[in-house]
DNA sequence: AACAGTAGTAATCAATTGATTACTCATCAG
DNA sequence: CTGATGAGTAATCAATTGATTACTACTGTT
């Protein structure tokens, strides 16, 4: 999927060596995701990946951050919009919705979950914890839900991170694997799908 | 933590090194719980814990199934429990509260969240969306609910899944903190944590 | 006692992996 | 043209890791 360009800025580099280590990691996990198979994903040499980010612990974070970060930019984008006028309910629609755009790249979204479940990692924990809850007080403080109203946010949106990253629309033909999609994700569910068709997996 | 014992039957061990691998796998994520690390924290040596399971994968794909299904026979014992008398509300309570006992044992709380995140594995990805969808279609079918109720059900359950992966309840002194624990796992928070406090994590 | 079956390991291997080093080649200012 | 700076790599390394093999030792049976 590297295509063969020749040089580039050292900026333009780092841009494409984290695109193609949200989409490793995101496949893989952390542990599982390779320096080396970033590297042929970005169509340069294993060195080049370590060198420029120090370590792959650092490229780990760096790239969490970049899902992170995009997901409070995304919700500071949305809420920047309120008029005033709407009422709760569709600000959780404009919200999801952007969450569900944000998600629509399965890297990001896989990337997202896998640090998540690296709470324990001295590293990576205290990163987590404090990106989750800086976008809970995004979506409590900024956007002015309560407290309830915030957590169903959030609830909602776990269930469908998961739903995504198992890739259940992928099961066909199963009457319940459809109505849990429908009823968690509704009609976002075709086109966050059609956007994953469209995406590179990791070779091999 | 390997309480240094003798021999033992060959199922007693098996269901050791299950139990080992279930907290190992849950702080490093499969990729990351090496086979070296599961033998120490069931005092045994490496190639024993190969031995017994063939491969890594096929041990992971064992605790995996322990996890799943130790969920669904918990689900499958409180529902066996209703009286009929109990309003659906109700119910979500029971279950819950089912759940939050299971995933008390913090490793197979992260090994079902690593699971959910290797959903593009060829060997994981199916049993990860079928034993998903098993448990949904226990809740919805075994249990009553409406799809609308079921799918809260599950929404709030991965809410609390994955706060307690980022071991949130470590956030001291934080309100939002404090707060969105309080809304998603009520009273079980305490109860969870106190159990999380006893509990072994993977040596080095 | 001797045998058989089973629990368990030490030693070792080939492959993988993150990292380092020394280098090549392109680009561009003067 | 020249020299310097920065982009990028080939080669290599030490460490780790899953797996295999050949072996030891315990246990119960006849």
């Amino acid at each position: 999927m590297s295509t063969a360009e020749g040089r580039l800025t050292s900026d333009d580099r780092r841009e494409q060596i984290l695109a193609a280590a949200t989409v490793v990691f995101g496949d893989r996990g952390y542990a599982g995701g390779t320096t080396d198979a970033i590297a042929k994903q970005a169509g340069i040499s294993q060195a080049y990946v370590v060198r420029m980010f120090g370590s792959k612990e650092n490229l780990f974070l760096e790239v969490s951050r970049r899902a992170t970060g995009r997901l409070r930019d995304a919700f500071r984008g949305i809420i920047a919009g309120f008029t005033g006028e709407e009422g709760n309910l569709e600000r959780q629609v404009l919200l999801g919705r952007a969450y569900g755009e944000l998600v629509a790249d399965r890297g990001t979204l896989l990337t997202l979950l896998h640090l998540f479940g690296l709470g324990q990692d001295p590293v990576f924990g205290p990163e987590a914890r404090e990106s989750f809850l800086d976008v809970y007080r995004i979506v409590r403080d900024e956007a002015g839900f309560s407290a309830e109203e915030a957590t169903q946010f959030f609830a909602r949106g776990m269930l469908n991170t998961i739903l995504l990253a198992l890739r259940m629309p992928d099961v066909k033909d199963d009457p319940r694997a459809f109505e849990l999609l429908s009823s968690s994700m509704g009609e976002q569910c075709e086109t966050i799908l059609a956007s994953f068709e469209a995406q590179a997996s990791v070779a091999g």
